[in-house]
DNA sequence: CGAAAAAATGCACTTGTGTGCAATCGCTAT
DNA sequence: ATAGCGATTGCACACAAGTGCATTTTTTCG
C-alpha cells in the first residue's frame, strides 16, 4: 500500500537540507547580491528544481515590503475601466509588483470593506479606480504606512496621491467642437452617477456655453450606461425643441444615444445631429459609430502610477493633471468658421 | 522639533500592550471560536480601535491556506474576459477568498513567468481564463498543494479541473439556426487564435453542415477582435460567391463582419446576409447589432469555480461541461420552415 | 610557507501570526 | 473552607523567510 504524502509547498529548509547546506545558504541564493559561493549556488539551484521550490513571498513581505498593491475598482466590465484595469496590471507586473483587484459596489460600506482588505494584506500600496472611500479609512492606510492614489476622484485628501484628466479641458473643448460645427441648441447627457469627474465635464460645459450666449438643456439618465444613453435620447427628442449637438460625459452614453437618434428619430449623424463623448473606448472607433471624444491617455497614466509607488516620497498630496487627446471622427461636422 | 515617528503596520504585540494583555488574547479575540473572555476581548478590541490594527492576513497564511487565488488572464480588454473577470472576482471575493490577477500575454513563456508567481505568493489555486500553460508547471502547482482550474481551454491535464462551455452544441445550433434561416451559402469567420474552444465550434460547424450535404467556406482572419471581423467581411464578399449566412466564432468578429457588410457592401441584416456570433457581450445586444448568439453563462461558470474552490476533494480531475444559452435576436431571419 | 585579507558559511534573531499545553482564575457544590 | 471543574490566559513553539555577526574556509600576496 502505497502511502499518499499530502503535497504541500516546499520550504527552504528542505531544499538545504537536500542539497546538503545550511538554510540560509538557500536564502541568499535568492537574494540579489548576497555572497554565496559558485559550487553552493549550484547545489542549491539544483535541488531547488528537483524539489520545484518557490521563495515564499509571504514570508518575505513580513520583514520588507510586500511588493502588493491593491487595486480597488467597481464596474469593471465597463470598456474604459477594463482598460485601466488591464493596462494598469501589466505596467503594475512589469515593475515587479503584484496585482489584488478588490471589486467593490460604489456604495460606502462595501469600498470600506475593501480598503480594510487591503491593510490585511499589507499592501504596498492602494490604487483606487472608482468608488469614493472614507476619508478616515484613507488615513488608516496613510497611517499604516501605506500609499494611497486616487484616479479620476478629486476628494483631495491629506496624503493622498492624486491623478486624473483634465475634465475642464474637455468640456471647453467640446463645447468649441460643436460650436464650431454650427451647432445651434446644444444638449448634455449625463448619469446619476455624479463623479467629480463627471460634474466637472458637465458644469465647464454649461458654464462656458452660458459665456456665449447659449442656453444647454442638461438631460440626466440613469446610472453610466448604453442604456441609459438611449433613455436620454428618448427623453430628449420626445420634447418639443430637440438639440441639434450634445456632449456626452461618456462615450457609453454617447453610443446609446446615437443608436436611439438614428434608429427611432430617423436623425442623421453628423448632418442633423453631433455628438461628442468622452473616454475613447474601443467601439466609440467602430464603423457604426465613428464617434468624435476624448482619449483618457490610459498608458500615462498607469506610468505615472508606477512611477508614484517606485518614488514614494515624490508622491505626498501630489495632484498630476494628464490631458486628454480629442480624436476627431465623424459624429461632428468638420468646422465651417 | 516633533519627531516623525515613521509611520508603519501595528503588530498584535502593539495591541497586546496597550490592552494590557498577552499577545495570545490579541489574537484569540481575532480567531473564531477561541476562547476569550468578554472583558479581555472589549479591551482588545478598544486597544485595537484606537491603533488601527489589521490582522496580517500574510503572515496568517504562514500557517495554514492564504486565500489567495490567483487568476491568470490575458487580454482583458475583451468584453468576455472583462466581465468573466468581473463575476469572478465578486465571487471570490463574497466567498472570503481574495483575488490576484495576473496578466499574461499569450506566449508560454509570459504565462510561465504568471505560474511561478503564483507559487511565490503561495496561492490556493490558481483559475487559468487564458493563455496555454506548459503542463509541466501545472503539475509543480499541483504538487504544490494548488489547484488548478482551467476554464474554457481543453488542455486535459492530470489533476487539474476543467470547466468550459459546451461548444459542440453551440457549432451545431448555429448550423440548425442558419439552415432554418433558409441560408443556403454558408461561410465560418474564425481567428488564428486556434484556441480548443474555437478549433471546436468552427469543426462541428462544419461537420454538421457537411452532413447535410452543405459546403462551408472558411476564413480565418488575424486575432480575435472587431479589426479581423472586418478585415474577414472584405475578403469574402471581395469573393465571386459571397455566403447568405455565417457563424462568427466570437461575438467580436461578428459585429466587425456586420458592419463592413452593411456599410461597405450595402447588405441588409438579416435579409440578405445571417449572422450568428458566440459569447453574448453586451454590443451584441446592442441596437445597432441585434446580433444572434450563444451566451456564456458566466454566473453559473463563477458559482461552480466558487464551489470547486470550497469543495478541494471534488476538484480531482473533473470535468463540468455547461451548456451555453442560445439568444434570438434580429441578426438572423426567424425560420421559415 | 605563513600571515593577512577576502569570501563563504552558519548561528541566532527578526518579522506577525495561530495554537498546544500547562498554569491560573473564578465559581459552585459539598 | 476547600476540593472540583470549567473557562481563561500566557508561554513557547511553528511557520518561512532575510540578515548582522562571528566563525570558518579560501584566496592572495609577501
Amino acid at each position: 500500500m502505497s502511502e499518499m504524502k499530502p503535497p504541500s509547498f516546499v520550504s527552504a529548509q528542505m531544499v538545504a537540507d537536500r542539497a546538503g547546506v545550511s538554510r540560509s545558504a538557500v536564502s541568499r541564493t535568492f537574494t540579489d547580491g548576497a555572497s554565496v559561493s559558485a559550487a553552493t549556488r549550484r547545489k542549491v539551484l539544483e535541488a531547488a528544481d528537483a524539489l520545484g521550490y518557490h521563495v515564499n513571498h509571504l514570508a518575505r513581505g513580513l520583514r520588507e515590503r510586500s511588493n502588493i498593491v491593491c487595486l480597488v475598482v467597481s464596474d469593471m466590465t465597463t470598456p474604459i475601466r477594463a482598460r485601466m484595469v488591464d493596462v494598469l496590471t501589466r505596467k503594475l507586473q512589469a515593475s515587479g509588483k503584484i496585482t489584488m483587484v478588490i471589486n467593490t459596489g460604489t456604495d460606502t460600506e462595501s469600498v470600506s470593506a475593501a480598503l480594510r482588505q487591503t491593510l490585511n494584506y499589507r499592501a504596498d500600496a492602494t490604487v483606487v479606480l472608482s468608488g469614493t472611500p472614507p476619508a478616515s479609512l484613507i488615513e488608516t492606510c496613510l497611517a499604516n504606512g501605506q500609499q494611497v492614489i486616487l484616479i479620476n476622484r478629486d476628494e483631495r485628501l491629506q496624503g493622498s496621491s492624486n491623478l486624473g484628466v483634465d475634465n475642464a479641458m474637455a468640456g471647453r473643448e467640446a463645447l468649441y467642437l460643436l460650436r464650431r460645427a454650427g451647432c445651434e441648441r446644444l444638449g448634455l447627457i449625463t448619469s446619476n452617477a455624479r463623479t467629480a469627474s463627471l460634474v466637472e465635464r458637465e458644469t465647464v460645459f454649461v458654464e462656458a456655453a452660458a459665456a456665449e450666449g447659449v442656453q444647454v438643456v442638461v438631460t440626466e439618465a440613469g446610472p453610466t450606461s448604453y442604456e441609459s444613453g438611449q433613455e436620454a435620447a428618448r427623453r430628449v427628442f420626445g420634447r418639443s425643441e430637440a438639440p441639434d449637438g450634445v456632449f456626452c460625459v461618456t462615450d457609453l452614453l454617447a453610443l446609446g444615444f446615437m443608436d436611439v437618434a438614428r434608429q427611432d428619430f430617423g436623425l442623421k449623424i453628423p448632418d442633423d445631429l453631433c455628438v461628442v463623448g468622452f473616454d475613447d473606448i474601443e467601439q466609440a472607433g467602430w464603423a457604426s459609430y465613428q464617434l468624435t471624444t476624448f482619449r483618457q491617455p490610459l498608458n500615462p497614466m498607469a506610468d505615472e502610477v508606477v512611477d508614484l509607488l517606485l518614488q514614494p516620497q515624490r508622491a505626498v498630496s501630489e495632484r498630476r493633471m494628464i490631458e486628454p487627446i480629442p480624436v476627431w471622427r465623424r459624429s461632428v461636422r468638420p468646422g465651417k468658421r
